[in-house]
RNA sequence: CGGGAUGUAGCGCAGCCUGGUAGCGCGCUUGACUGGGGGUCAAGAGGUCGCAGGUUCAAAUCCUGUCAUCCCGACCA
């Protein structure tokens, strides 16, 4: 391609609306164009980045033995109604009416495709010996995002290869799972992104039925605590903080509790700079409604509630904060006044808790709190457990090393479904003594734009972006210095043709501008490999070849200079397919 | 949805406080020079100052409303 014959609108200012690198980079190097929030349009160089992610995914989905298919990005308001989805997405599911003839039909742009490959499976799938299989498509999803942001990383409209299996048990599943699971590690490493695959919150399954691949960013949305010794990673919400029941620290402290007045102090840090302590040496109750029955939590001044946690702690089914109401009751006292000893409901401990020696905590009793608190004295500790969110330098779950935090920009989610959709859109099958089961059923995404984004986002430098060889719009740029030259079009053209027939991907920047300026757009736009033909150069009889990385670029006689670099693009090539 | 900020030419910005001919840089067009890391000179094109209403002899500027975009937070199967 001549980049006079193309649309690469290239920057030299960045955007004010712009605030982080990729979401720069890509409108500066002429990638996308924004048409509101949340959506964008993707120019030729940003849509061919696009298509070769694509085209990645696509092989080893296929590879991986999963079916493409293509479903409606229309689909019925019903089949959302009967998985309880539509109250679940709440706004985040575009949805609307439209008339049809005398008659109005409500309909929803996809989010995501769980209910309508169910609703075709239970169609097309009778008897276990059509199992397992696993269909998957690439498709644009639309989600109603309440604040789209980052560039193209949040958007209401994204491209995404969303696959499903379908088995008779959880071995099929398990199965099925273990292959996505390794065809996106192939993916990732042949898009040539870091990634770590994190444990994530897996929902009624359990255990490790749920990972994310995250691709470690500043400006990642995800929070992921990563084990800097044993390389354990999970996000957030997941994370077990590798705390032991602790034994009781404070049951000889000689200290008595005291009740200090507290005026108008309902919030730790309040209290804290009031009292003059840690948030660390305080204790936290918080009253939450399990399965209705109010329960107090206790946890460490600074460290926060993990609903997951507690939700398993406790066993129970729905959990939330108790009102202002239930508060008072239990604790006696309005808000923020909330104390262990006294509580009129049961309670749960933290394992942090436990170690605490002549704590504060609330005295329910207004504009009241208590000093010299010790769990197991001042109230009864039987057992501890984990229940809040890991912080940065706790200790790792599976080995001696400590947690770092770390944020990440989501590009894959593989998930265990289970029966969930199969049993609320009648998915069933036949097994060998003809009795009828839900399907099993398996999930798996992967953000196609944010792997684009995703590299802007980590590989670029000061000049501009830095595409790996797979993913690069084109393969290799080519720039005649001097376009007004015969003899530097003549060789120029040459090469471009010999390239070309190889298949290898050009681009020649055959605009009529100084060489400065070419050179500043090259590395703007990042393609991996630059050949430069023209001035002193050509004199000697050479052509310049240079990576993008690279500081020095070598001299290569210009008869050599295409089968020169087709060797290196190719040789780049399989370095990266081989992972 | 709460909090904050910004809307003036394709991009980046000044002008607004103190109302009176809409400006600068980049980019674009034409010509000349130049030619290895975003050139120089000259001549041009391009804006109902986000939109609506109000105040005023007069509004980019003051007032009210509204829309859009960005950031922080809440939310994110």
């Amino acid at each position: 391609m001549r980049w006079s014959q193309t649309l690469i609108p290239t920057m030299k200012e960045v955007p004010s609306d712009a605030e982080i690198p990729s979401h720069q980079l890509m409108l500066r190097a002429g990638l996308i164009r924004q048409l509101m929030a949340g959506a964008y349009t993707y120019l030729p160089l940003g849509y061919r980045a696009i298509r070769k992610a694509a085209e990645i995914v696509r092989q080893e989905m296929d590879k991986a033995g999963a079916v493409e298919i293509f479903m409606p990005a229309l689909q019925p308001i019903e089949l959302f109604e009967r998985t309880g989805r539509k109250d679940a997405f709440g706004n985040v599911l575009i949805n609307f009416p439209i008339r049809r003839r005398d008659h109005e039909i409500h309909m929803a742009l996809g989010p995501t495709h769980e209910e309508v490959v169910t609703d075709l499976m239970s169609k097309l799938v009778n008897s276990y010996r059509q199992l397992p299989i696993t269909v998957y498509q690439i498709q644009t999803k639309f989600r109603n995002e309440e604040r789209p942001r980052f560039g193209v990383l949040r958007t209401s409209e994204f491209l995404m290869k969303d696959a499903y299996s379908f088995g008779t048990s959880l071995e099929q599943l398990n199965d099925a799972y273990t292959k996505m699971y390794d065809a996106y590690c192939r993916i990732y490493s042949r898009c040539g992104l870091e990634y770590i695959p994190v444990e994530a919150e897996s929902g009624a399954i359990g255990g490790d039925a749920s990972h994310e691949f995250m691709i470690p960013a500043e400006n990642g949305e995800d929070s992921i605590v990563r084990c800097t010794a044993c390389g354990y990673a999970a996000n957030l919400e997941r994370a077990d903080t590798g705390r032991q029941q602790s034994a009781l620290a404070g049951v000889d402290s000689s200290t008595e509790v005291k009740t200090v007045d507290t005026p108008g102090m309902g919030t730790m840090d309040a209290v804290a700079e009031f009292l003059k302590v840690e948030t660390s040496q305080m204790i936290k109750t918080l009253i939450y409604l399990a399965d209705d029955k109010p329960v107090g939590v206790l946890l460490r001044g600074d460290h926060e509630a993990n609903e997951g946690k507690l939700r398993r702690a406790l066993e129970a089914e729905t959990l939330e904060l108790a009102d202002e109401l239930t508060i008072e009751e239990v604790t006696g006292a309005p808000v923020g006044f909330a104390g262990p000893t006294s509580l009129k409901c049961k309670y749960i401990v933290d394992h942090d808790v436990a170690a605490l020696v002549d704590a504060v905590a609330g005295a329910n009793s207004l504009d009241q709190h208590l000093t010299g608190v010790n769990p197991g004295r001042d109230f009864a500790v039987e057992q501890t457990f984990d229940l809040r969110n890991a912080v940065d330098g706790d200790p790792c779950p599976r080995c001696e090393g400590t947690m770092e935090f770390v944020h990440g920009i989501e590009v894959g989610h593989v998930f265990k479904l289970g029966t969930k959709y199969s049993v609320s859109l009648d998915a069933e099958f036949l097994d060998e003594k003809e009795k009828r089961h839900p399907l099993v059923m398996g999930c798996y995404g992967i953000g196609v734009n944010r792997i684009i984004a995703g590299l802007a986002e980590t590989c670029h430098d000061e000049n501009g972006l830095i595409w790996p060889m797979s993913i690069a719009p084109y393969e290799v740029e080519l720039i005649p210095l001097n376009v007004k030259d015969e003899v530097v079009m003549q060789e120029a053209n040459r090469i471009y043709d010999e390239l070309t027939s190889a298949g290898v991907e050009v681009l020649m920047d055959d605009r009529e501008a100084r060489p400065g300026f070419k050179f500043k757009d090259a590395d703007l736009v990042g393609i991996p490999l630059r050949i430069v033909v023209g001035g002193k150069g050509l004199k000697d009889g050479i052509a310049e070849v240079k990576w993008r990385t690279g500081s020095d670029a070598e001299r290569i006689p210009l008869a050599d200079a295409a089968s020169h670099v087709i060797g290196l693009v190719q040789a780049e090539k399989s370095r990266l397919a081989s992972g």
